[in-house]
RNA sequence: GCCCCCGUAGCUCAGUGGACAGAGCAGGAGCCUUCUAAGCUCUUGGCCGGAGGUUCGAAUCCUCCCGGGGGCGCCA
């Protein structure tokens, strides 16, 4: 399935009979195309196994390989480096494996239950720009290792259970103070619509958040009412179910225009019932012990170079944080039988995570056999390098900037008098799924940990290395299996490549199982995106210089419809793999 | 103070210990009676923050320094 597995094996092959172990050599794709297609390192950590020199092995390998019609060139260079070009019957076949198969991933040893756990988003809090990062990264990760054939499952972890409620009921029982939720003594029904609109709700959180934190005493009053709740008082409950429901149909709908799908939406509060019991296991186990009223897991860890402080496990007030919550959620995943969890959450709750892992291990709550990781994410910033703000000095919301890129595609495609043609609704579709693109594309260009500069301007640009470029790429590969279709001719196996171009598409293409491997190896999308512009960038080369449907010689015009037909299924893949949709046309 | 991340072309960013460090944008020069020019070709531009070290080989690993960002007990 890998054509880098099979040369390996050849060449690993003509290590072995060299004297060395066949781990040697290792075939990776060369970094100077001017010398071969492929190389191999291996002869210059093996000589020194072998006592011998580099090029004396590398020598002996190469002519054990000469004679080999797989290959047009085996040459020696430099200080021991093998380059390889590969006979074109070689690469077409192995194209053609790749287009028939059912994945083009490498077969799995061993599939695991995994969870993916991003998004991350507090109830009452509108999403903001920030959120676009775990949600987008978390997302295509998730898709990653499900198309390599685990068994993933991706949670939303709603933030849920914790003092932001409090201070939303005081802020609430402020201002509506005969609400039934905050009679203690009442027993009736409460009132099924939510006291609170969506939007009346997210203008309620900034100004109970803030209020907790200038006066201490609404922050007590806040406190003690989050433990109230978490202690089941009903009107709380009530109250919170209502924030929770509003909050939810809120997130969905801009989750979902994202085409960001949760299998769960699990939070803190799911967990609730599994907290008192774990607490009791870890108390009695002499895991967790008393320190100034609070309840507390001394995680320090001999050898530690820096200060970790102990994980709070009950709240001298009897409340619990995140950290328990988030204790307790493993607990309930490793009953589970999940395997790996992977938190896609900002990079600065690296702290929080070192925490949790830390007292999850030494609970008992997780064995050695359970991977932990937090795989953390950089922030958003504004062109002038600090975190990107409104002019009002506030995170612009998420659903407003999906709503500007959109927008700006619109615009784009106006002044270009692009699908000038189609239906109004068909142009405002693809202005959609342009806009999101270059969302995604500006985002997902950077890698996972760094803090990248946000400018809508530029991601939504026509022009390099965009979105809209991934997606004119794709559009162009439909059209033409689409004209193929109406002129009766059907895409067939693919054969040996005939020009520089053809080459290095189907070179391109083969490599996909290695940068799959690579981009879940690392949790780095970014290498996969890096390769769906690759991919467009060699199709455009290739349909520039070989036209496809005009092409007389038969064999050769259906090698390339098949090669334009594998190159589409694989960018497709790729783009869904990146959360990216592509339209019809455009 | 301690800890974590970052510093690569004018700008925005890639870069699994391997050869001469790449891309896009911006700047310069070209290509549309041909499957979509939202494209393609050529070109200008770098002491990879600095100094040591490990290695046959370092942008990549280690140490120190400089500069920027972030975190550090009952918020998330």
């Amino acid at each position: 399935m890998s054509i880098l597995s099979e040369l390996s094996t050849i060449v690993g092959a003509a290590f072995e009979s060299a004297g060395v172990d066949a781990g040697y050599g290792q075939v990776v794709v060369s970094s100077r195309p001017d010398l071969g297609q492929f190389q191999c390192n291996g002869a210059l950590p093996a000589a020194k196994k072998a006592k011998t020199s580099p090029r004396v092995l590398a020598e002996e390998v190469v002519n054990r390989l000469g004679g080999d019609a797989r290959f047009t060139d085996v040459s020696l260079a430099g200080p021991g480096f093998i380059n390889l070009t590969v006979a074109p019957v070689i690469i077409g076949t192995a194209a053609e494996t790749i287009r028939v198969a059912d994945s083009m991933a490498k077969p799995l040893k061993k599939p695991e239950k995994v969870v993916v756990d991003y998004g991350g988003p507090n109830v009452a809090k509108e999403l903001h720009v920030g959120h676009i990062r775990t949600a987008i990264i978390g997302e295509s990760f998730k898709r990653m290792v499900r198309y390599a054939g685990h068994n993933v499952t991706g949670d939303v972890h709603l933030g849920d259970w914790g003092t932001p409620i409090g201070q939303l009921i005081v802020e609430l029982a402020r201002n509506h103070p005969d609400l039934p939720y905050f009679d203690p003594d009442y027993e009736g029904e409460y009132p099924k619509d939510p006291p609170v609109s969506v939007e009346e709700l997210n203008e309620l959180y900034p100004v109970a958040s803030r209020r907790a934190k200038e006066d201490p005493s609404v922050g007590n009053l806040a406190r003690l009412a989050t433990a109230e709740l978490q202690d089941g008082r009903q009107g709380y409950l009530a109250l919170w179910n209502h924030f929770r429901s509003t909050s939810i149909e809120a997130m969905q709908a801009i989750y979902g225009e994202l085409g960001v799908n949760f299998d769960r939406w699990h939070g803190e509060s799911t967990v609730h019932d599994r907290i008192v019991p774990m607490v009791e296991r870890l108390r009695s186990a002499g895991v967790a012990v008393e320190s100034d009223g609070a309840l507390i897991i001394d995680i320090a860890e001999e050898g530690d170079t820096r200060e970790i402080p102990p994980l709070i496990l009950v709240k001298s007030d009897g409340g619990y944080n995140y950290h328990t919550t988030d204790l307790a959620t493993i607990d309930g995943r490793v009953e589970e039988g999940f395997t790996s969890m992977f938190y896609f959450v900002d990079s600065r709750q690296s702290d929080h995570f070192e925490q949790v892992f830390r007292a999850a291990r030494l609970g008992g709550i997780a064995s050695r056999n359970t991977q932990l990781e937090h795989a953390g994410n950089g922030t958003v910033n504004g062109r002038d390098g600090r975190p990107l703000r409104t002019r009002d000095g506030n995170l612009p919301l998420l659903r407003e900037v999906v709503a500007d890129a959109q927008r700006l595609a619109l615009e784009r495609m106006d002044e270009r008098g692009l699908a000038a043609d189609y239906s109004e609704s068909e142009r405002r579709q693809v202005a959609r799924l342009v806009g999101l693109a270059a969302l995604k594309y500006g985002d997902l260009q950077n890698h996972r940990t760094s803090n990248y500069t946000f400018d809508l301007e530029r991601f939504t640009s026509f022009e390099g290395k965009t979105g809209p470029y991934l997606l004119y790429g794709a559009v162009r590969m439909k059209s033409i299996l689409r004209e193929a279709r109406i002129r009766g001719l059907d895409p067939g196996q693919i054969g040996p490549p005939q020009t520089d171009q053809d080459t290095n598409l189907m070179l391109r293409l083969l490599q996909f199982p290695e940068v799959l491997d690579r981009a879940i190896e690392h949790r780095a999308p970014n290498q996969l995106a890096e390769y769906a512009y690759e991919i467009v960038a060699d199709f455009n080369r290739f349909y520039e210089k070989c036209h496809i449907l005009d092409q007389p010689d038969e064999e050769l015009r259906s090698t390339w419809l098949g090669l334009v037909d594998l190159a589409h299924r694989q960018l497709t893949t790729v783009l869904d793999l990146l959360t990216i949709e592509t339209p019809g046309r455009m």
